[in-house]
RNA sequence: GGGCUUGUAGGGUAGUGGAUCAUCCUUUCGACCUUCGGAGUCGAUGACCCGGGUUCGAAUCCCGGCAAGCUCACCA
């Protein structure tokens, strides 16, 4: 239990205990002002109906009932509200001893043996992964990382969508268009990695589309494929899913350059294999929603389960007999409650009816668990969506080559004494955290219109200036060479070390939020109040060239280095020594 | 046309019933310090899409507009 935690559960307990003098269990609740003049508030609003008397009454009587004690030094009663200040003193020693004692396990839950599974990115492999999806991994990784301190024993997912026409088209691109087409293909897509099989087969892939629109004969060639496939012709499968896999490696290597990795990749070609699919449409078969078109296509009306309009015939098998994408799904799933104590998948608001008709199936399938949804909206370029097939894309791989290149630039330019080398390994670090970071700061549901300038910003809310308040971080506990552990309040009294050690206290609060509700956003915005608070900290009072305070300081900066650390690793970035 | 989501200073963004100042970044203007790392600190300017309603109190909830995004396949 953090130190505001037990300070919330003194107040708490006074409040009630006053209340209970004045013969009333009323219930109320304890908050964080939102204005600096206390740190635990209680409204008094909505007593003032059971108790008729105005709010401020109220609090005046409170504040006059409840004596300071413990860790509460102050009690007083101020606009309707009940505000109580912590003791300073049990603050700064309580905090810092929590963090010290913790180290990088500070923030951090005892386990609680939940299993969690997360499924983010599951982008198709046709093509390399732009920045109009990057959001999904970036978010699906830090809510992992996130769900992890919680306690919780989570596993990543990705699911491979290695079935259908579009892996289909890719598979023929590869198969049947030469490498002189492919060079004389102008596409204003950079795609400058081109040893990787991601961007190399995105071409074959492309022109693939645009001939199959226009050449009747492609499109009867590619429909051959199709069916093939879908018999299950042994060589069709084994070619298809041959390319598939190329693709696929060259998307594992731009995750794992932002430092994404994912536990899981799951086939979608597994639960036709496994007959699983085959399964679920003969139990939706048996479903008193199920009905059926004259050629023998079947679906479920889902008109009872809240969809509405025209979106209510939710088709799970062909005429043909053949299963759907969603049929698929619905197997998958069933699978993933198989392993796993909770469910979430990262999608893109694209899948939000999808995910509802998927939920409505499970419901009508009899399963009683479904997943839990985070949604995110597309990162669009200022003329407008991005589109694979068309070409209209910015990758994933050329924003991290530009930030790196634009972070290698930077330090060079101020470090003259840092070997090429070292340069290089911290340029990474610093390209990859601000991508990272500029993603994630903003909530996922917003629209958001991608920008160079914007996506490569180094300065103020960003990351290289969480970074570069570690580095500073780490620079002051170096110089400092030997120095003695202390946790000593007597000697952090300035308002902005009172200030440091509060932000810091903070931490596990923000840490339940970005976990339990997903919030990640809020994950960037408190490292940035860290570090402005560590920022002017170092501003306003010496460190290294003070006296009787030096150790106590030394120790509250090697506090600070801990915390900003495990938010840098709670983001998945990294958290450089120097830069 | 139906459904879902979003609308906050010049640009971006937090806040989703409560406290004389609505957060933070950027831009613009001014200052600090050029010292333990200036990718810094301090100050100024500037915003709740529009119209009704509910409430002691609304950026926040409800209704009606307007604008943007997504979606409404025997695709994946």
């Amino acid at each position: 239990m953090s130190v505001m935690d037990l300070f919330k559960t003194e107040v708490e307990n006074a409040v009630k205990t006053a209340l209970e003098k004045i013969g009333t269990n009323t219930s109320f609740i304890v908050e964080v002002p939102s204005v600096e003049t206390a740190d635990l508030a209680v409204p008094c609003f909505l007593m003032s109906k059971v108790l008729r008397a105005a709010p401020n009454d109220i609090a005046k009587k409170l504040a006059e009932m409840i004596k300071p004690s413990g860790m509460i030094s102050d009690v007083n009663a101020l606009n309707g509200y009940l505000n109580f200040s912590m003791d300073r003193s049990q603050l700064v020693t309580g905090t810092m001893n929590d963090v010290l004692l913790a180290g990088d396990k500070y923030g951090n839950k005892v386990s609680n043996g939940i299993r969690v599974n997360v499924e983010h990115t599951s982008a198709n492999p046709t093509g390399p992964i732009h920045v109009g999806r990057a959001r999904n991994p970036i978010i699906g990784d830090t809510l992992a990382r996130c769900l992890s301190m919680c306690g919780y024993d989570v596993s990543t997912e990705y699911y491979v969508n290695d079935v259908g026409k579009q892996a289909v088209i890719l598979a023929w691109g590869v198969n049947n268009i030469s490498e002189e087409t492919i060079n004389k293909d102008t596409c204003n897509a950079t795609a400058k990695d081109c040893h990787k099989a991601d961007h190399k087969f995105v071409t074959n892939y492309r022109i693939a589309n645009k001939m199959m629109e226009e050449d009747p004969e492609v499109q009867e060639q590619i429909s051959i494929m199709l069916r093939k496939f879908e018999v299950g012709d042994a060589n069709t499968v084994f070619n298809v899913r041959k390319i598939v896999e190329a693709m696929l490696g060259g998307m594992k290597e731009t995750l794992a350059n932002i430092n994404v990795f994912i536990d899981t990749y799951t086939w979608e070609s597994k639960f036709i294999i496994d007959g699983s699919a085959k399964k679920i449409v003969e139990n939706l078969k048996k479903s008193k929603y199920a009905k059926h078109e004259s050629d023998g296509a079947y679906y479920v009306d889902l008109k009872d389960f809240d969809v509405h309009g025209k979106n209510t015939k939710f088709i799970f098998t062909r005429a043909d007999g053949t299963t759907l994408y969603t049929t698929r799904d619905l197997a998958y799933h069933m699978d993933k409650f198989k392993r796993s104590d909770k469910v979430i998948d990262v999608l893109g608001e694209d899948q939000k009816l999808g995910s509802k008709q998927l939920c409505s199936a499970l419901q009508i399938l009899g399963c009683n668990k479904k997943p839990d949804t985070m949604f995110y909206a597309f990162v669009s370029l200022p003329e407008g969506r991005m589109s694979t097939r068309k070409g209209v894309v910015v990758y994933l791989d050329d924003l991290i080559d530009e930030a790196i290149s634009r972070a290698y630039s930077e330090i060079k330019s101020r470090r003259s004494d840092m070997s090429e080398e070292k340069i290089r390994d911290i340029a990474k670090i610093i390209g990859v955290g601000a991508i990272r970071y500029n993603i994630i700061r903003v909530q996922p549901e917003k629209q958001f219109v991608f920008k160079w300038e914007e996506a490569l910003n180094f300065d103020g809310n960003s990351g290289p200036f969480l970074q570069y308040s570690y580095a500073r971080a780490c620079s002051i506990l170096r110089k400092a060479g030997k120095f003695r552990e202390v946790v000593d309040a007597s000697k952090l009294t300035d308002e902005c070390e009172i200030k440091l050690v509060k932000v810091i206290s903070k931490f596990s609060n923000v840490i339940e939020l970005a976990g339990e509700m997903k919030y990640v956003h809020k994950l960037p915005a408190y490292g940035h109040e860290l570090a402005v608070a560590f920022n002017q900290f170092y501003a306003s009072v010496p460190v290294l060239n003070s006296d009787e305070e030096r150790d106590a300081r030394i120790t509250l900066v090697k506090c600070t280095k801990i915390v900003l650390n495990n938010v840098l690793n709670c983001l998945g970035m990294g958290a450089p020594e120097e830069m």
